[in-house]
Formats: structure tokens, sequence, C-alpha cells
DNA sequence: AACGCGTGGGA
DNA sequence: TTCCCAAGCGT
């Protein structure tokens, strides 16, 4: 295998590009015929007939040219999908569940949670009559944890105004929350087969590359261009199958690095191809440097328990319980984080040793948490720092909704004896 | 509209 | 082990 390209640039400023053919400024090295069989070869222009300028939000495709797409994908689709659990049923909740789990989350990992969560909660009605702790405790570990929260609300929206219906219309799901633009088009699509267009990051890959879509991610006349293709190539049969093979291509055979262009049903209609330019289509995306957020975390042991607090349900790890954190300086002394910490809890805590540090990486945050073992004088009321406090033991604190990284917290702080037989 | 929001898997 | 990465919704 040839080095990789660099795909995303940490801290740059964006490369403007040129839409015009010859000065395209080349953010990656060409692929050459060295590369592995299952890379893009560089290929002198067939007398193909895909047009061969870049494609502007006010140059529609030509009707042969979306043909020469929607039929082989389809085709490719029908022999080629994934048996995912979600393509066996037709509920509409179900689906509405798999595409909500799918937002920035693979396949493989949201597998096992779709199948848990709708055993525990297999309609919408049974969804919005839950509490919200529990449904936070069903996508434990799943993140991005304001899906599960606008997934509940969703439901009791469905209930009070749908009659426990999810409505079947891309403009009405809009309305609801949690629903975007790409999860209204999907819903609507695969649950109720309305032509309705959807842009995901495979799709926008895709459409980048078939069609030579310019512009870096967030630009907008790019976003215009490409729902435009999306909402042309999704009107005919099966809308639905067409969107999921657009996606399924773009995540199997269209990837970000080293597409298997050999195996592409669609080679002959892509522009990216006949260039040579699949290795750099689309263009790479800027990342910002993750800020550095450092909490001390209090383990305050009490009769075989721990204490346990509910976050505030906006920001990060909103509604989730766990060990009593607050925020501390990355090089803030102990002395500094037990004056937080009883600030936090409303009580004066004393530090009884320090136990160690979870580093998590985050996309947006470097998350520090430095465990301090605590002790007080009395147990601690509740506090504006947190929506409620409770003792727990390790058992019970296993079926709280809880991030991964204050689980990671809480097994270390048992490991290190805190809890007598622990 | 730029930024905040998690995680597991792969290099 | 450590670093890097995906990409929709809400504010």
């Amino acid at each position: 295998m040839t080095s990789r390209s660099p795909r995303s640039k940490r801290g740059m400023a964006p490369v403007h590009q040129v839409p015009l053919e010859g000065i395209v400024t080349k953010t990656r090295p060409a692929v050459t015929a060295a590369a592995s069989p299952d890379e893009a070869p560089t290929r002198k222009p067939r007398a193909g007939r895909p047009p061969s300028t870049p494609l502007a939000a006010t140059v529609a495709p030509a009707p042969e040219h979306l043909a020469s797409v929607r039929g082989p994908l389809l085709d490719w689709y029908d022999r080629n999908k994934r048996d995912l659990p979600w393509r066996r049923t037709k509920d509409p909740y179900a689906i509405w569940l798999s595409e909500v789990m799918l937002q920035q989350t693979q396949v493989s990992t949201v597998i096992p949670y779709w199948e848990r969560f709708l055993k525990r909660f297999p309609t919408a009605r049974a969804l919005a009559s839950a509490p919200l702790d529990d449904v936070l405790s069903g996508w434990k570990g799943l993140g991005y944890y304001s899906r599960a929260r606008n997934l509940h609300r969703a439901a009791q929206e469905v209930v009070a105004r749908f009659g426990g219906t999810l409505p079947s219309t891309a403009a009405e799901l809009l309305e609801l929350p949690g629903f975007g633009r790409y999860t209204a088009g999907a819903v609507a699509s695969i649950a109720f087969g309305e032509e309705a267009p959807l842009v995901d990051g495979n799709v926008a890959r895709v459409f980048s590359r078939i069609f030579e879509v310019e512009g870096l991610p967030g630009d907008r006349q790019r976003e215009a261009t490409l729902w435009a293709l999306a909402t042309a190539l999704v009107k005919g049969p099966r809308p639905g199958d067409l969107n999921q093979a657009l996606m399924e291509h773009g995540a199997t055979t269209c990837r970000p690095e080293n597409p298997l262009c050999l195996l592409c049903p669609v080679r002959t209609a892509c522009v990216a191809f006949r260039k040579g330019r699949v290795d750099e289509l689309p263009p790479a995306k800027v990342r910002a440097t993750p800020k550095k957020l450092t909490l001390a975390v209090a383990v305050w042991p009490h009769a075989g328990t721990l204490l346990f607090a509910r976050r505030a349900d906006a920001g990060l790890f909103g509604g989730l319980w766990e060990l009593p954190a607050a925020e501390i300086a990355d090089d803030a002394p102990d002395s500094e984080a037990r004056a937080r910490l009883s600030a936090a809890l409303g009580v004066d805590v004393s530090l009884e040793g320090a136990l160690g540090t979870v580093k998590r990486q985050l996309t947006h945050r470097d998350l520090s948490l430095r465990l301090l073992r605590v002790s007080g004088p009395r147990r601690p009321a509740s506090t504006p720092a947190f929506q409620e406090l409770r003792w727990c033991s390790p058992d019970d604190a296993g079926k709280l909704g809880m991030s991964t990284a204050m689980q990671r917290a809480l097994d270390l702080a048992l490991e290190a004896g805190v809890l007598p037989g622990g």
C-alpha cells in the first residue's frame, strides 16, 4: 500500500479551490500507477459523455447522466446490500430509531444498541411514556446524548399530536425534535416511500466524485448543489432503496480512502474517475484543535455506596449521571480541586487521597478526569451544580445513564479499592 | 453560521 | 499505546 494521503488538516486554513480544469489546487498527491489495484487509477479521459466542467448549483446534470447512475446503482444495491437488522423491518419507528443512532455512528456499533433499545422501548408510545432517565440508560455508551433526549421528546410529540403514529412526509417529520433535513428525508423515503432526497457524508462524497462537485464541506454553494443532485436523482421508482444505495455505495465502495473504483458500478459515469481526481474529491475537512477540559471527580464512599450526581440537561454529557465532577484548571493543585468540589456539592469535603487520572479524547475536547477520594462531615443536599444526588452501589450505578469516560473513572475507583470487597 | 456534541475502530 | 477520524442536529 502506498502512503496515505492526508484527507484532513488540523488547524490549517482551508485551501481555496479554483473551479477550473487544469488549475485546481492539489491538496493530496495523485494516485500513481504503482498504487494498489483497488485504488483509482489515473487514466486518459475516455470518450465518455459525462460533463467535463465542474458542476455549479445553477448547472443541472444531464438527464442521461442521472439515468446512467440511477439504474446501475440500484442493481448493484440489490446484489450487494448488507443484511442489516433495520432492513428487515417496515416499522417506521424502528427505522427512525436506526437513523438517529446512525448519525455520526458506525453501523457495527449501532446494531447491538438498536436491538436492545427496541426490546426495551418497542413502540413510540412506550418510549414516550418512559422516564428520560431510562432512555438515557438505554443510550449509555453510544455518545451524542442529545440524540436520545430529542428522540424522547419527539416520541412524546408523536403521541400527543399524531396518536402515536409517525407522520409520513419529510416536511412533517422535519418539525419534530432531532429531525434535520437528512433524517427527515431518510425516514420519509425508506419507511414511507416518499421521493424525498437526503445527503449525508457518504452521499456528499459520492456526488462530489461522480459529478465533480467542488468546494469544502459546509460551503453553501456546494451544499445547494449536493441537495439539488439528491432531489433530481431520487425521483423515480424505489426512492428509499435509491437513497440507501447511495449511502451503501459510499460506505463500502466509494470510501474516503482507497475507494474500490475497479468494483464501482457507476465508474463509467464518474467524472472524477475519468479525470483521475477521485483521490482529491471531496477536499479534506479542516478540524479545530480539541480544547482541554479538566475535571476534578469526587469519589466519596459511604456504607458500600458511592455518591453520584445527575448533570444539567444542556452541554457535555447532558442529563447523564457521574461521580460528582467540577471543572478545574489543568495545572490546579489538589487544594483547589477540593475547593471546587466542596462548592459544587455544597458541603466542605476533605481530601483523602488521589486515585489517578482518566484521559479521554473526544472530538472537540481533550478530557482529563482527576479522581480524588473525599469524605465529608455530613451528607450533601442538592445543589445548583447538579439536578440530583444519589448514593448508589456499583451494581445500581451500572444501570444509570453514564458516559463512557465516567464509567472508566468509576472502574478505576473500584479497582483502587475504595469500597471494601469491591 | 460557527461551534458544541461521543465513541469505537483503524493506522 | 497513541493518534486520528467520521459528519447530522441544535443553538
